[in-house]
DNA sequence: TGAGTGATTGACT
DNA sequence: GTCAATCACTCAT
């Protein structure tokens, strides 16, 4: 794993701040499509929005994994979203990527979207996940070991907005979402 | 074994 | 603003 990584990843927290301003990469068959990660929360094991709250299932046993690995899970009966894996082995942690500024492969985005405008291609956890074309194959994907799924560092951004999660009913008054100020791709501003 | 719910989006009123 | 779509999981029979 690359040198900045541990740092990062040690916490969901840490994770979620960090991982603002980081680039996203998926190669397909189709080719290549990225985007700078601009919105995040993060969900720990003794949160009760989060998957972990009651235990390891089938489902999300991946976030009792290392981090660094990817969680794609289904919800609401027609949708995906993609998490990054953090904290220690066993901890439950994860940071959900919520919204990304499209950056490479955008006529792919459009064209997997069926849409034109770039501000609507990824500013929801479903909607990138769909622009990227990741899948319920990229469960569990290792995204530093230079795979097809990749994560890489960058440019730390100017301001960062910390507030609370949106989406959900439970544990609402955490601040744990985080997004970059003035961007135009966040799902929520 | 079955009803209720959700880290959402898009279509429709 | 409201609602359907319809999988995985939880909680209650």
């Amino acid at each position: 794993m690359p040198e900045f990584l541990p740092e990062i990843l040690s916490d969901a927290n840490t994770a979620a701040k960090h991982l603002l301003g980081c680039k996203l990469i998926h190669k397909t068959k189709e080719g290549i499509a990225a985007g700078i990660i601009v919105e995040t929360e993060a969900y720990k094991a003794d949160d009760p929005a989060s998957h972990t709250y009651r235990g390891q299932t089938e489902r999300n046993k991946v976030m009792f994994g290392p981090a660094g690995h990817a969680y794609v899970y289904f919800t609401y009966g027609m949708h995906y979203c993609f998490n990054i894996v953090t904290g220690p082995k066993n901890s439950g942690q994860a940071v959900l990527i919520r919204a990304l500024e499209p950056v490479e492969g955008i006529d792919l985005m459009k064209k997997r979207r069926g849409i034109d405008d770039i501000y609507q291609l990824t500013n929801g956890p479903a909607k990138l996940v769909q622009a990227m074309g990741i899948t319920r194959a990229d469960y569990g994907a290792n995204l530093f070991n230079g795979g097809r799924l990749r994560l890489e560092p960058g440019v730390k951004p100017a301001e960062i907005v910390q507030t609370i999660r949106v989406g959900i009913k439970n544990g609402i008054q955490q601040p744990w979402r985080f997004y970059i100020a003035s961007n135009k791709n966040v799902s929520k501003p």
